[in-house]
DNA sequence: ATCCAAAAAGTTGTCAGACAAGCTGATAAG
DNA sequence: CTTATCAGCTTGTCTGACAACTTTTTGGAT
């Protein structure tokens, strides 16, 4: 029986208003500082009604772009008033931001594999252990072939937890997170017909073996290989592994 | 003559409202999909208008804390939409925290000082020779030294964006800008006169030449070293640069 | 007693109007 | 020229109404 996947509904005004908006203080180039329109001209523009800008304009301070001044207006923030990271900014990454953000999780997760190896406690490596079990009963079917994306993305933050530092952990998990999907081509019928979840499984076991001997330089450089040939699986190739040729010039 | 500084406002009720609202969901350990009281209740219990209500909730929608769904309420969403990664959550972050966020810059800025000693181009090392000869200047104070904080942030993002990444640099940049008062007492009098900023500089200067020489390792090495000194001049021992006793134990 | 359809009650989304509080720029007075 | 005042504008909050949707209750048929 096919998942049931609940009905979507259509986006809120204030949604779409907070996603224009957001685009035209990014892609305008606006200088912090920079003062946008007023709500009574927003109103205008959007024709939609105050409370909606109000509402859209709140979620952008939430996100810590606007700020703005009783009877002033409203303001680009300063950057450093952002309180938050996004990797995925307004619609759909294309392939070279993609890329890019997997480079990020290979420097991430490289360097949460090399602590995890140096600290893991042997309850991590239970959480580990499990994980690759969930995964091994994903390939050969007896587990579920559903579980096999979460069984991965769980094996990731295992390793971050295992460095003992929750603030890795956090940010491995949620970049993990924002791509859960990009592990089901993985994990799916034709993955896993094709090779493709054994060759994942091949790599997180060199992680984990390599974790389990203690080895932080192993364990890092087996991370940076899962994570490049995952974003070749994505047919990814930015960047991750073509970077063997060093230039070496020297100014 | 001391800066002057914008006025504070008060805090305006929904961001009071928004506030109280995530803490609740994050420390009432609410799961996924668990039901938010309705906007009459809490109306009632705030003793505030619908509107401020809603503005507050879109607030938390806009960091996907909650969804709601029309007619029917508001449900704390799923990890997984969470399109925004905090460093500090509410209130001022505790030591230990500020230990495991430095240890997260560590393992990235290290990622990228490697990358940048692979991929910098003479324009990126003009870069970086820029913001050193602004750090000099602070130093011997012929730049002025409120100067120097920003010029040790741009140093740090220039070595970002020597990687030819930019989602490296923007959360390089993210990082840094969370953290800018962590600067000032490094470059301040007091900071000047201890050495401290000194000492930054060294180490600057070592990350530079790594880069500069295309060295890799050295540079992941040297940006690790800064790191941790800099963990060092706030207090932070936490973690940072204690790990050197490797226990080696296999299961 | 059970099931189904309709109605009622409740909830979020949007609109409109009013007033409070604050800001900015123009004008008048000294 | 400087300072104080005022008018106009802006954001913050409150209130009421209606639209659209969801959930619960009620009544009728079997």
């Amino acid at each position: 029986m096919a998942s049931l996947q609940p009905v979507e509904r259509p986006m809120s005004l204030a949604e779409v208003v907070a996603r224009e908006l957001e685009a035209w203080v990014r892609q305008g180039g606006l200088a912090a500082g920079a003062q946008l329109p007023s709500e009574k001209e927003l109103v205008g523009r959007f024709c939609v009604s105050r409370a909606v800008i109000r509402e859209a304009v709140s979620r952008l301070k939430a996100d810590g772009w606007i700020e703005s001044r009783q009877g002033a207006g409203a303001f680009v923030a300063p950057q450093g008033r952002r309180g938050s990271f996004r990797l995925i900014a307004g619609g759909a990454p294309g392939a070279a931001t993609l890329g890019d953000i997997f480079e990020l999780r290979s420097v991430v997760e490289a360097g949460a594999a090399e602590l995890a190896a140096r600290r893991r406690r042997p309850e991590d490596l239970a959480c580990l252990a499990e994980a690759m079990a969930r995964m091994e009963a994903a390939l050969d079917d007896t587990g579920g072939a559903e579980d096999g994306p979460n069984a991965d993305d769980a094996f990731h933050v295992a390793i971050a937890a295992a460095t003992g530092n929750p603030m890795i952990q956090q940010f491995v998990a949620f970049m993990g997170q924002q791509f859960s999907d990009s592990r089901r081509p993985t994990w799916d019928a034709a993955g896993q017909g094709a090779g493709r979840a054994a060759a994942a499984q091949a790599e997180h076991r060199a992680i984990f073996e390599a974790i389990q001997a203690g080895d932080g330089a192993a364990a890092a450089q087996a991370a940076r290989e899962h994570i490049a040939a995952a974003a070749q699986r994505l047919g990814l190739a930015h960047r991750l592994g073509v970077d063997e040729n060093e230039e070496g010039a020297k100014p």
